[in-house]
DNA sequence: TGTCAACACGAAACCGTTTTCGTTGAATAT
DNA sequence: ATATTCAACGAAAACGGTTTCGTGTTGACA
């Protein structure tokens, strides 16, 4: 087992200071051209690496970015994380992975656990139960240490920070539309509850586009799940007693069960009864009839979050000014729906 | 904003020294209950938590644990990761997230990013262009300098290290046998290249299934993808021909293509043909019908690793003995199959 | 009154860098 | 011969902790 080599042990090696040897490797011009040579090849033999953490303490950037988010084995998740990565690898930055479970607790050890140097800066989305509770104390605490924030998705709009989110009233108000425009005459919507934000938004699209319309909008039309666990039978139920003739699903699952329901009934998709999702992942994808989805761009999200991240960690000035970045949905059309 | 209070700002308010102020607040035996009290006192009051950096600078643990995965928009690795965090977390270990992107070069460069102090260990599943190269000169680089290493599904031999996989072999077994088992006489594999660790053993126990049975096993009923890429058009082509009355798939992809596609032709499954695929993922669940799969427990794997990693990182002893954990996969009995 | 623990605390080294600010010795200018 | 400049390097502080090893004060005891 070799040990790594410090700058230390070049210096002793080479009987010359630490500080010369730093600079030799730096190529400073204050060290002759005998004296760079000599210890850059000796780094080089002994493969010299200088250590990140008394990097990261001496000029107090770790180049390290604390990703919290609710849930990892979620596609819509993995595609942001796939996005921060590309952009802060290619800066030089590595990503800490944190799981808030949904929890609120677990959402502020997490935080806690990074902001003491471990990290530059953040980049989250809030678990569920703290869109519950409404508190974001954890999150002002960071800002107010200066350390920079960024929320994507689950965001809300107490914390003074960057943000980036999709437009969902927009994409579930398109959805919505589609379904008018071809037709349909009775849209439900399946959604969870509404302190979700983006639940919340989504269900406003969607009422805007039927209150636009001739048709009445009508509550008993939309289903609340009470958590984002599934629950088959309550969709069965719903979609049994009101008959809808097209369904706007708040993620893919919702709408791939309510599919798979259907169609042992007996029904035709999408001549019977629509279907559209959010979230454009593997299951609807894959699912049969393939599904139509409101894409969220979940990697775009992710590599404009990291971008914005980088840019306020890397300035030096102090400007209080955030922007909330805005992605446009897209209907990403499969056999769900007539086309 | 209100900047992270030091040591040094405390001991410099209550006008002691610094190592008062480190011992006060460890609860020393040396400081006097007065000392200590104040001192606590007035950290609470501040809100002060010890610089994560100078920490890890001082006792070279960093309290991190490097993960380097092909790829994370896929169900299994998700899991695994959910699996590492959930025991790392509890015992007070962040965890950094690595993509190499199925590229070796990648794989190098994430590597060396942390090897230079920012983690304690590694955990890893090999890209496939590593396992096509054979080339592991990085992660020898690595354990030769004490370094602990984790491989985990994806594997290799020549690296002396913890390793923990699944008994890929035993699964296609079990799943090939159970299609012999329900009087399948056409049992065809779809699969990737041999260089994937996972797909070699997987290919070796369909075979030792089926030469253990009166089938005859051959050749042309194993269809190997190029890639891990989805190419639909070949395993039309191959079903088509091959007309098998079962099919095991290496993923869940490969077995819903499979499925979409002879339902198409109008064959029942699992009547007609039956699917077995691996991994399971949120695809098999929701699938039309619901897939029967080889479970490979990510987050059991997940836990395992780290519980390995975590072990040795904490062990002052250089013992250089090495284990291989091998689980058991289970098959999880859904509707592409007869039951 | 002098000695010795025990107590409570501080000085300083250390982890591995970076960086500022000397300090040499030699070459050049005066 | 003296002053000035410059090249080339080293000492030391700093980042924020931990920890070892003093050291000064106190009280008890002989």
């Amino acid at each position: 087992m070799k040990a790594k080599i410090t700058l230390k042990d070049i210096a002793r090696e080479l009987e010359v200071s630490i500080s010369t040897v730093s600079k030799a490797l730096k190529n400073s011009e204050e060290i002759s051209r005998d004296t760079k040579e000599k210890v850059q090849a000796f780094a080089k033999l002994y493969n010299y690496k200088p250590n990140n953490i008394a990097i990261s303490l001496k000029n107090k950037r770790t180049k390290n970015i604390g990703v919290v988010i609710p849930d990892i084995v979620h596609h819509f998740f993995t595609t942001v994380i796939r996005g921060i990565e590309k952009y802060a690898n290619a800066r030089g930055y590595n990503v800490i992975v944190c799981l808030s479970e949904e929890s609120f607790d677990k959402e502020v050890i997490n935080m806690e656990m990074l902001a003491n140097g471990s990290i530059d800066g953040f980049i989250m989305s809030l678990s569920s139960q703290t869109q519950e509770k409404g508190d974001y104390n954890h999150l002002k605490e960071v800002t107010e240490q200066g350390i920079p924030v960024v929320l994507f998705d689950r965001i809300t709009h107490e914390v003074d920070c960057d943000k980036v989110i999709i437009d969902d009233e927009l994409g579930a108000y398109q959805a919505t539309k589609k379904f008018i425009d071809q037709g349909k005459k009775k849209i439900a919507l399946i959604t969870t509850d509404d302190y979700l934000s983006v639940s919340k938004a989504r269900t406003k699209g969607y009422w805007k586009a039927l209150e636009e319309s001739e048709l009445d909008a009508d509550q008993s039309m939309i289903l609340k799940m009470p958590s984002m666990e599934m629950d088959e039978e309550a969709i069965k139920t719903f979609l049994g007693n009101k008959e809808p003739d097209a369904v706007l699903c708040v993620n893919e699952i919702f709408a791939v069960c309510g599919m798979r329901f259907v169609q042992k009934k007996g029904l035709r998709i999408p001549e019977d009864i629509a279907f559209i999702g959010f979230t454009d992942g593997v299951l609807s994808k894959y699912a049969n009839p393939s599904l139509t989805v409101v894409a969220q761009h979940g990697e775009k999200m992710g590599e404009e979050s990291a971008r914005m991240l980088i840019e306020k960690v890397e300035s030096e000035a102090e400007e209080e000014t955030y922007q909330t970045k805005i992605l446009e949905p897209t209907l990403v059309i499969r056999d769900s729906i007539a086309h």
